[in-house]
DNA sequence: TCTGGGGTCCTAACGCAA
DNA sequence: TCTGTTGCGTTAGGACCC
């Protein structure tokens, strides 16, 4: 293991930038500083991505509905959001954080775990180097941060709220900035807390908790984990009762793949009919495909999901052998499962996602198998090709290659199954 | 005018083959 | 040939996070 991730007295810094995506609009718009500023879609259907300081003191927070922040705050200034901006401006502060150490684990666009165990000989003590993160991001893109610090991810992220300034009705209280959760100290700075702080606990785990009679970390702590396991499952009970003794040794994670590339939009009126459904799907089947190809990897799974008028949620899923990474391939996919679904009574979002992510070079070979060309050229153009790239599939590879992965599934290879095809069956 | 869009992780149910 | 068991991968849905 790197000496450096071990779980065994660590320093773990949670980085949170201050309302990020309005401190960034504030850049660029210098005059709406201190005013009660909303980015997020102010449409029938939108909802509040950040809310200012300002505006949070109306009682706005994230999201929340667009028409319920305006009636709470009629004066707020909503702004549309430049997710491309907040993007470019995130690789700044993270090539901050880069600086301080190697291991960091992005959360998000806005937040960040630092292992700074191994920097500590080299920059100084936790709370030096926590201050010099501030003082660089400031000094490198003029945004705030705040930053917990503790022995472990999920202290440090509590800690990380802590150092962050509030929002009351009477004004904006400052942070600390930094706040630290020291080795020994953490129960008596967990047990107080509501048990809704931990990570993990949302509405409906936090109902369930409620009904046990456990308001606080303290109160989990002295619950018999055998009935948390009971009541919220073996993985969250087990979870929910180690942090609630302080306990997280999940590494922090640098460079983590991503597991699934999605689009989903609402719409701003129901759609019944299959035909305009079909067109938006093609459309964010498209953007999905873009970035499969921008990120070098296809999809394995492709999955479709609808929300109805009335927030009912289905999800329908297909699997194929070799991995589609074009909008045509994983329309043709997809339009089956579609077409089962009775669109009559409404269809408020649509969303298409890939999932199952393959690495270019299993890709490569599986074409290279095929074509006898292993360039990447050759890889390219297949996955450029303005025709199917399903017919592709199936002209190279047989229809085999597009049977749901249900039925492969099945088809083991047999040499290496215990038991081949052509093999007696055991008694 | 109630309820976005991007994700991750977990679990139960199921189908299939050995 | 039938049945039960086991293991595995897929599918669908739910909870949660920012």
């Amino acid at each position: 293991m790197d000496i450096n991730n071990s779980v065994n007295l660590r320093t773990i810094l949670h980085v949170d930038m201050d309302m990020f995506y309005v401190a960034v609009e504030l850049r660029r718009n210098p005059h709406l500083v201190g005013r009660p500023v909303v980015v997020g879609g102010d449409g029938g259907r939108g909802v509040v991505a950040a809310a200012s300081y300002e505006a949070r003191r109306f009682g706005v927070f994230s999201a929340m509905s667009s028409a319920q922040a305006k009636r709470l705050c009629p004066q707020a200034i909503f702004l549309p959001g430049d997710h491309e901006l907040y993007s470019d401006v995130s690789r700044e502060v993270f090539e901050v954080f880069n600086e301080f150490t190697p291991l960091v684990e992005g959360l998000s666009l806005d937040e960040a775990f630092l292992d700074v165990t191994g920097s500590l000989r080299l920059f100084g003590n936790s709370v030096t180097i926590a201050r010099e993160v501030r003082r660089r991001v400031e000094q490198v893109t003029q945004l705030k941060c705040s930053v917990g610090i503790a022995p472990n991810k999920f202290l440090a992220k509590l800690a990380s709220v802590v150092a962050k300034p509030q929002a009351s009705k009477d004004g904006v209280v400052k942070g600390f900035g930094v706040y630290e959760v020291l080795p020994g100290s953490e129960l008596e700075f967990l047990h107080p807390l509501a048990v809704g702080a931990l990570w993990g606990v949302g509405p409906v785990t936090l109902e369930k908790l409620t009904g046990l009679a456990i308001k606080t970390v303290g109160d989990l702590a002295n619950f018999d984990p055998k009935v948390l396991v009971t009541v919220l499952g073996d993985s969250l009970g087990r979870h929910l009762a180690a942090l609630a003794q302080g306990t997280d040794e999940r590494l922090v994670e640098p460079d983590r793949d991503a597991k699934s590339i999605g689009h989903e939009e609402t719409f701003s009126n129901d759609i019944t009919e299959y035909e305009i459904a079909h067109d938006h799907l093609v459309r964010l089947a498209d953007a999905v495909a873009t970035r499969c190809r921008h990120s070098g990897v296809g999809a394995r799974t492709i999955s479709l999901k609808i929300k109805f008028a009335d927030f009912q949620l289905v999800t329908r899923a297909v699997s194929v052998e070799v991995p589609v990474s074009t909008g045509p391939a994983m329309i043709r996919l997809i339009e089956p499962l579609l077409r089962k679904i009775d669109l009559s009574n409404g269809v408020r979002l649509i969303g298409i996602s890939a999932r199952n992510l393959v690495e270019p070079d299993q890709q490569l070979s599986l074409f290279d198998t095929a074509s006898g060309d292993s360039s990447a050229n050759n890889l390219n153009a297949a996955w450029s090709t303005t025709t199917s790239a399903i017919d592709e599939i199936r002209d190279r590879f047989g229809d085999s290659a597009i049977k749901p992965a249900s039925t492969l599934a099945n088809e083991r290879d047999p040499n290496s199954s215990k038991w081949g095809p052509s093999d007696p069956k055991p008694k």
